[in-house]
DNA sequence: TTAACTCAGATTGGATCCAATATACAATAG
DNA sequence: CTATTGTATATTGGATCCAATCTGAGTTAA
């Protein structure tokens, strides 16, 4: 008798579940930064003990979405627009670089792929899917360029600022001004302009920086003004 | 009676002394990739349980310079030719961008500090300190730059290859190359031109992955010819 | 009144114990 | 003799327990 020999998908260890979860909690801004996470806390939102949320908590503190002091517990990292906008400016060096090795590589069904997520992002309804959308698309071109440690990187430094992106997406006209973009690099791509797509990427994060960092002004002035 | 508030210093916790050890002894290639890190051997050593331990090596994890298996344990992480090129061109990107940055805001003081280091690089007998001067050298530099991320960013991608660079360093002659290319970098930096800086740091990064590759795939070839 | 002190509860960091899994080796059937 | 199966040991993942520290309310003294 033969078999085929099916792969029994190991269920990740609870430390990676918690991490996940936590992870996609703090990407999407469902947790305010600033925010406690009290370890047997979340702990008894997973029905584990403390030890895997404690690994969980370490990876993301490693990660820099939250910050750790000895004794007094872990909180989600607040960033300052400085730190906001220095990200992005390495997001903009990184990704630009990354599209532009991309480019000669893009084979049809890649391409096709990035079409497919340009318009899923522009015709979703769900406002709490776009930034998910957003990634999918920028991520399906970045792919071609076979530089996965480049693509890691950006991934680790997107989570940093993704709550802060979608929630200016959301707002104001990011959206409609984020469609238009999109559109104008996925053409780059398609005509293989590698420089221009690189040129217009970097002008897509800047300009996102700069529309999201007045936002976040706002928005602080408006609270430091409701504190008094 | 009033005392002057001394900020009593904390003891580092057991899990970040133990991250720091390994992550020491990763880089120095203190210990072979592929190695296995057993949670209670390493407990042992530093006179604690395997929790901190365990915490410990999942920063390792999450920062690449080491691999989990579940169940199985955890290993020295391996790089294979195409990722350690792969992060070497990913760090001549980011430091060829952040010396640009650093240079119109060097000031003497920093300019100073960066020629003890070039010196102390060159006059340094004691080979097993040669990559943390490299390190100095470097960063001293990019200090200027007021880009922290960019740096933190900088340092975990060196970090994953540093123990090759290392090797390099000490054999061939990559030391007499690389005294030279730094003595280059520093005159760029000291005359303030900053095109001139990145493009020699870039050089720089290139020159030294290019003859590190080559002693790799040597050393693996005379390991492959060992084992027949 | 206000600042310093005390003490109880809450929370984190670490140690020890138990369960799940892998690995190596012996036993056995063909 | 070889391949498979069973079993003992090692190792990891997780739970529970204990110690160290923080926090905040109440108390006291100037």
């Amino acid at each position: 008798m033969k078999l085929e020999t099916v792969d029994i998908r190991q269920s990740a260890s609870a430390a990676d579940v918690v991490f996940e979860a936590l992870r996609k909690a703090i990407i999407e801004g469902e947790l305010a930064e600033g925010e406690h996470l009290r370890q047997d806390h979340i702990a008894q939102m997973f029905n584990t003990s403390r030890i895997p949320v404690r690994e969980a908590l370490k990876r993301l503190e490693q990660e820099g979405l939250v910050a750790n002091e000895r004794y007094k517990g872990t909180v989600v990292a607040a960033l300052s627009s400085a730190e906001v906008e220095e990200i992005f400016e390495f997001r903009a060096l990184l990704e630009s670089e990354v599209i532009r090795l991309a480019v000669p590589r893009l084979s049809e069904e890649q391409l096709a792929e990035a079409y497919r997520h340009l318009q899923a992002f522009a015709s979703e309804p769900d406002a709490s899917l776009w930034g998910e959308i957003n990634r999918n698309f920028h991520y399906s071109l970045y792919e071609a360029a076979g530089r996965p440690y480049h693509l890691q990187v950006i991934r680790s430094s997107l989570d940093r600022v993704d709550r802060y992106l979608r929630a200016q997406l959301t707002l104001t006209n990011g959206m409609t001004r984020a469609r238009a973009e999109h559109q104008a690099i996925y053409d780059a791509c398609a005509r293989g302009d590698a420089d221009e797509a690189a040129r217009l990427t970097r002008a897509h994060i800047l300009d996102a920086s700069r529309s999201l960092l007045v936002f976040i002004e706002e928005r602080r002035a408006v609270a430091q003004a409701e504190s008094h």
